[in-house]
DNA sequence: TTTCATGCAAATGATTTGCATAGTC
DNA sequence: GACTATGCAAATCATTTGCATGAAA
């Protein structure tokens, strides 16, 4: 269900300013932080306030439209579609990649398996080196 | 090499304080947080104050003798051992549990092949349920 | 006795909150 | 029109920093 709808289902209201955080987190190919979403607001809608980004996140986050993670003593934000995926991203070039989420099936049987503890692998944020800054190196 | 060395040998001194930090964080069953951190060394030398408490943890991050994630939205500390390994986080309980690093090796190498990507796995911070909690639901 | 580490207090930076007003449903 | 969301400004919270003093090596 998109989040527009998940928005209204719960009685909340679709502003100009949701929908424009609601876009770039869609859109944006890699991750966003609350200080770039707020300029990307904020060059479409000027006025609009940082608190207000805040609120949106939270309140979005809480809905489960956006997934909030830590990376690099850095807070961000990324959507959360239906087709769940980790994020790898390059230690070396700061390049951003999707991981397959099925991938990752094996270790949570093994974890299951080993400890009895299940394990829920969501939107993970990956560290560790793309094929290109391996090979320069 | 113990903590201590890898202090002298990079030209730090080994006072009070930095002791009873390094004693909590290796003694310490679970992670802990800066306040936490605090609270311990508080209570046995009186008048430490928290900049020392964060100064000493970045430094010891710096030197590759602790390790610090996120969970939960709360900022955490561990032991870096020689033998590394995961940690599991009951989402019900809040239990921690340790998990043997190689059981992502498997993963490591799928990934690698998918996508050329080397994932660095280091002392990730897992969320799931353990299995008391799991069979009590 | 030379540095490095600490305590203190003030600064910072990110995020949150209260409240009056504006906008959506 | 009712009720939620926003802007603004002030508050909060964790973490950092400058500086004079104290303690390791």
């Amino acid at each position: 269900m998109s989040c527009n709808k998940i928005l209204k289902q719960t009685g909340h209201r679709l502003t100009p300013q949701r929908r424009l955080i609601l876009d770039l987190i869609h859109d944006a190919h890699t991750h966003v932080g609350a200080e770039e979403i707020f300029d990307y607001v904020q060059a479409r809608a000027p006025g609009v306030n940082k608190s207000t980004i805040y609120r949106t996140l939270k309140l979005l986050e809480q809905m489960g439209c956006v997934f909030k993670s830590e990376h690099d003593d850095r807070i961000i934000y990324h959507h959360a579609e239906e087709g769940h995926h980790h994020h790898l991203i390059c230690r070396s070039c700061g390049k951003s990649y999707e991981c397959e989420e099925a991938l990752f099936s094996p270790v949570q049987r093994a974890i299951e398996e080993k400890y009895g503890f299940w394990v829920e692998f969501r939107h993970m944020v990956l560290s560790g080196l793309c094929s290109e800054c391996r090979g320069r190196k």
